[in-house]
DNA sequence: TATGTCAGAGCTGTATACAAATGTTATAAG
DNA sequence: CTTATAACATTTGTATACAGCTCTGACATA
């Protein structure tokens, strides 16, 4: 039961091509995600410089398919391309974090409310791998770890939104602030932030044991709630936002 | 006071580039709005084979920028690229087409509530001339003339939102469900929709001149709602959508 | 030392040749 | 007449050469 939610997260190795011909639609997608992911865990820190040959190399294709990644990327505003320079990893200032998170915390309400759909052992089995991979971080202090959490519960959240685009729109909405709220973790009590992810977790999984999928909206709403304050109050007492690299990056023009 | 809010639609002839020369994404976004108007006023209607070749030729560049304008069109919704055959205006079924049409209410809604905006004189100056030019669409029956006041009608209205992801979320909700509504005017009483275009038009300026973006948003949401009625109660009498193609189209494979 | 200039490296943007995929149509067998 | 098949025309997908842009750093000059 690992398969379906697990995000199978790709940091420093290229994720192998599957033995039957990859479709070039399919090939797009496991870059794409790939990339995505690479960018949601600060494997690519904000403004960390990507080139196109450098991935092509890597992912073994021409620059066409790729720049059709960075592209797309570039349109759902995690990175931007400037000519003769790169694709930037893009950061995000205060005022659109905030905006950011005020509309996921409106559009999680909707979930319940505009197109509900019918909650599954499968589901339950997920969350169930979520809480026990999360009461094991304790010991394991890996932001990257915790970061897979964070996406792996997101993937069982949006697999609970019936409504097409409303799943589309939180998606990116989600990976446009998931980083945000990473790049933050060295600074807070890593106890606490476990402990409350544990809570999190549980009580979602509680609401779905019940059926309630209007109990997992106001849950994940709350916790976004929270998340959001922990950010602002660092920022009030600190003033400036501290970015710690987690990994050293490849390629990387400037720190 | 005609250029900011009016969307020069550009049909059959390519709009000129400017005299400065354009950079690589003023070129993208003009070629990208282009194509995107043919295909919210049915110039290109769902299930037109749009042909890269063809629109290269058409706007004198090669084939990769018109790629990168299709494949931004593709991750919206708005045409789907098939492998040996060409780029497809997407239709909506039913149920997307509901989907989409709630959540603009609920979205809409959030407008006042999350990101307020001060209402200027531009505003309802733009609004004033939209207002008269509503009145004289009573006598010039074009379809493509009232769909070019509604996308003018919205691009005021999204000027209006000071959050950026939601004023991105609502722009890409537009187009991909404003086509739906231009399909089915042949089949319902011209005087009846100008009317009803006058009032919600009306009422919105007269909200604005009082300064109250909450009532503009309310009338806003009444008449999404009032439209998607509409389309509800004739499917409901006569089963299937009627497609009437308003244009003959150049390069369309099968009608 | 401070500063303006210019050449060069390295990157993205564009055009284009070719590979792969798709749908059509002619053709032959039943 | 119907159907299966194969050749073909047309389209998108990919790789790549080259043009244009950006930044850096050496170097001349004040």
């Amino acid at each position: 039961m690992k398969g379906q939610f697990s995000s199978e997260a790709v940091m420093t190795k290229v994720p192998d091509a599957p033995a039957r011909r990859e479709s070039a639609n399919e090939r797009h997608l496991r870059i794409y995600r790939t990339i995505r992911e690479r960018i949601s865990l600060l494997y690519y820190p904000p403004h960390t410089v990507i080139g196109e040959t450098e991935l092509a190399s890597e992912f073994e294709v021409s620059r066409t398919p790729i720049r059709r990644v960075l592209q797309r990327l570039n349109f759902e505003g995690l990175v931007e391309i400037r000519n003769g320079v790169g694709s930037v990893v893009t950061d995000i200032d205060i005022k659109t974090m905030k905006e950011v998170y005020d509309l996921r915390m409106y559009l999680t309400e909707l979930i319940s409310e505009l197109s509900p759909v019918e909650i599954t052992d499968q589901h339950i089995e997920a969350m169930e791998e979520l809480l026990s991979r999360t009461k094991s971080m304790y010991d394991a202090r890996s932001s990257v770890g915790y970061g897979r959490l964070c996406n792996d519960l997101h993937e069982v959240l949006i697999s609970l939104i019936g409504s097409v685009p409303l799943r589309e729109i939180t998606d990116n909405l989600y990976y446009r602030s998931a980083r945000i709220w990473i790049t933050f973790l060295p600074n807070l009590e890593w106890n606490e932030i476990i402990s409350e992810q544990e809570l999190e977790t549980s009580e979602m999984l509680a609401a779905m044991k019940r059926d309630d999928l209007r109990g997992v909206v106001q849950v994940r709403r709350f916790y976004l709630h929270c998340t959001l304050t922990k950010i602002s109050d660092y920022l009030k007492g600190v003033g400036s936002i501290k970015v710690a690299p987690l990994h050293p990056v490849p390629g990387q023009s400037s720190g």
